[in-house]
DNA sequence: TGCCGTGATCTGTGATCACAGTTAGACTGA
DNA sequence: TCAGTCTAACTGTGATCACAGATCACGGCA
């Protein structure tokens, strides 16, 4: 054994990751993040090498993106970021909605001290950022995650926060590509606000608030995205 | 080219389902109608021996399955199916009797007259055989997913049916190794009415009646358990 | 000039090999 | 008889090889 079995006892977890994990979460991070755009294809042999590894640990992150809708493979056997239609991103925000709005709403009832600390800090940090003089768009989209995280992890359901990591998956590429088109609609469609609103629910543990909020914040993008028509269908 | 150009057009679309897929769809199915149970071990060369494969698709089918936290790693590396304490199956059943009550009542609300007819089909399917002398238990699991899902997917919203899907990989084990032990529960907690309730609602399109139908079966099933007492914590 | 066959090169899928870590069983020692 | 050790057979993970199908560009024919 070591030399210390009371030391052993404090270190122990040693996060042995493997490289497929990383090489998911890689992907996964640059799907949420919209880096990833609708359309793009995406082939094995060339992400391990930008990854530095073997194909091994990039087919099964690819498999499971591709098992989460997240990816695609087309019938040509190639994979690529799914093409979203008008019609399925509409159906895609009512889910969000109604899922994310419920996570708030549990969130508003059952946080903690540090849950509702996560969520001051994390809308103030994106407040910070959009009021910036020059804000920093992919720190922007950054926070705003945190933010949204902050609030669905104060509702306690590991599972519930396993779908709505599932859901943004899928909307990112679009919010996000659309946003980095339109980097306006940072300050015109009054996100700052609705987080504020959002925060202020939940503190007061009103639930149909923060429900209400984060309904209005996921519909505000999703109608200003639908505006521009981008979207085919 | 062939023979006939014409004769091609019809043929045509030819599903070429990979080995990997189908993998998965076994192993899903064994999950969800219960066959595997809780803490119950999952080798890959094993399973790959069993389904007549090597070891790649089954890799492949088992990531995606661990993915969707239907499946497990050890610390030991050891797969195997989650056991599940009281209070995660308690998480569990307030977010399904959350989605799968929006998914009823977004069915009732949107269901076309195929989509009615697929539900009393499989209402009546399950009512047959829980009221025949010696129900087939089997035969019962199958019928009650048969119907459950004939109902979400007149919701017409294939994210929300994929997410309930993923949710129904997780209680698979726990709900339907419980009826393997207690047969009776098909008879005792009124699962027909409560499907003929949910029925009801939907043809008459009314969306909170069939929110509260479904909500009452799931509870139903869950609180049956519970009291049971078979889960840890 | 326009079109079609053709081969090189890419794609994902599957099989096989290699490896480090764990586990269980048998064997040895007292 | 029992405790300790050590080996042999597993475990999942990763790399490499093999293959069928798809794509695309080049070249020859009409």
């Amino acid at each position: 054994m070591g030399p210390s079995t009371t030391a052993l006892s404090i270190v122990e977890p040693l996060d042995r990751q493997t490289l497929g994990e990383r090489a998911y979460a890689k992907l996964a991070d640059l799907l949420i993040s919209g880096r990833l755009a609708p359309g793009e294809k995406l082939s094995l042999r060339g992400a391990a090498e930008v990854l530095g590894v073997s194909i091994m640990p990039v087919r099964e992150a690819v498999s499971r993106l591709i098992a989460d809708r997240a990816l695609e493979v087309a019938p040509n056997r190639a994979v690529r970021v799914p093409v979203m239609s008008a019609e399925q991103f509409r159906d895609l925000t009512r889910i969000r909605i109604e899922i994310e709005g419920f996570a708030a709403a549990q969130a508003a009832a059952q946080h903690t001290a540090d849950d509702l600390a996560a969520i001051t800090a994390a809308e103030a940090a994106m407040r910070r950022e959009c009021e910036a003089t020059e804000p920093d768009l992919a720190r922007a989209v950054e926070l705003n995650k945190t933010f949204h995280f902050a609030v669905y992890a104060a509702a306690h359901s590991p599972t519930l926060l396993e779908i709505i990591r599932a859901l943004w998956l899928k909307a990112g590429p679009v919010i996000n590509l659309d946003l980095r088109a339109n980097p306006q609609r940072l300050a015109a469609s009054g996100v700052i606000a609705k987080h504020d609103a959002v925060l202020r629910a939940v503190t007061a543990r009103d639930s149909d608030g923060a429900r209400a909020g984060i309904a209005a914040d996921i519909q505000g993008a999703s109608s200003f995205i639908l505006s521009r028509g981008g979207l085919p269908d």
